[in-house]
RNA sequence: AGUCUGGUUCUUGAGUU
């Protein structure tokens, strides 16, 4: 049974659904952990319809099984669905507070979030780990700080994720020095750690340390890319952002975005409209950069047909 | 021993603590 969990919990990871399902169908017996990996594939897809019904049809529920609702709700449904299911639920655990807290926080509601936070029973080093990201997020220190302190004094030992959220925090928050202290301590470090030193410095207005963190980095993804790349856009250096987005091995939404904005931001028009024409998707950002880029320039006519040519408006 | 849920990084603009 465990060998024939992994295999669906692998599908479940790559979101898979047709071989998932083809799986669970076939299996010779199912547990819950069957049943909450095939749910775990609908957070993945984010397919919030089909994970209700999934959920009614499971023969028992245990608190995973109701967290995974709570996140599929805030990772892909709306806010009073998380918390009605929060309210209604039979049990709730720690994680079950960090997922209602994290619902809170990506919709901006950092107060309520925090009210939650203080209520909550426990705090382990996730939960507080998402606070002071929120802290940090919202720019302010001492909140911050303070969740940092209640961290080390905390049984559990920081973890690589903790470490980042740290070292993320300050560089929003504007204290690049504290940051290069931070790093340097740092005794593991991820991908993710290289791509938020790069963008600290970055942000910090350091164009020649990032090149160098950019240079120094053994592995880079999407992210990598993209951060230097936004990184000269936002220093106006956009001869090095055309030659650097022309040399990039694959792009992503966010990187065309990036490019796009650099134009839009020079006042190069013609080049963004060429670029957005070129784009394999767009979205509200690409949308709202051109937009932006016509308003800017004054010009109403281009600016306004394409807001009426618009999909989505926010 | 090994399987299921929560926390960290990159893009536009507006708004909010």
């Amino acid at each position: 049974l465990i060998s024939w969990n992994s295999i669906l919990s692998a599908y479940a990871d790559l979101g898979h659904l047709e071989e998932a399902t083809h799986l669970f169908e076939a299996m010779p017996e199912r547990d819950l952990a069957s049943w909450n990996s095939m749910l775990a594939m609908h957070i993945r897809i984010g397919d919030v319809e089909q994970g209700k019904r999934f959920f009614d049809q499971m023969p028992h529920h245990n608190l995973i099984a109701w967290n995974s609702m709570l996140s599929l709700f805030a990772q892909h449904g709306h806010l009073y669905q998380v918390l009605c299911l929060f309210y209604a639920m039979p049990l709730r655990d720690v994680v079950s507070w960090t997922v209602v807290i994290s619902a809170q926080i990506h919709r901006r509601q950092f107060q309520e979030a925090r009210s939650m936070f203080l209520a909550m029973p426990r705090h382990d080093l996730a939960s507080c780990t998402a606070m002071a990201a929120a802290c940090a997020d919202a720019g302010d220190l001492d909140r911050f700080e303070q969740v940092l302190e209640e961290i080390r004094g905390q049984q559990e030992q920081l973890d690589l994720v903790s470490w980042n959220t740290i070292l993320n925090g300050y560089s929003q928050l504007g204290l690049i020095d504290e940051c290069k202290i931070i790093f340097e301590k740092m005794l593991e470090r991820d991908l993710v750690t290289w791509n938020v030193i790069l963008a600290a410095y970055a942000r910090a207005g350091h164009l020649d340390d990032a090149g160098r963190v950019f240079a120094d980095m053994a592995e880079r993804d999407q992210v990598t890319w993209t951060a230097l790349l936004a990184a000269y856009v936002a220093n106006n250096m956009l001869d090095a952002a055309v030659a650097l987005f022309d040399s990039m091995p694959q792009r992503h939404l966010y990187t065309w975005n990036a490019m796009l904005a650099g134009y839009a931001r020079n006042g190069h028009l013609d080049q963004a409209k060429n670029l957005f024409d070129a784009m394999p998707e767009s979205d509200i950002f690409a949308w709202n950069t051109l937009l932006g880029g016509w308003g800017a320039m004054g010009d109403v006519a281009n600016a306004q047909s394409l807001f009426d040519s618009m999909p989505i408006r926010d």
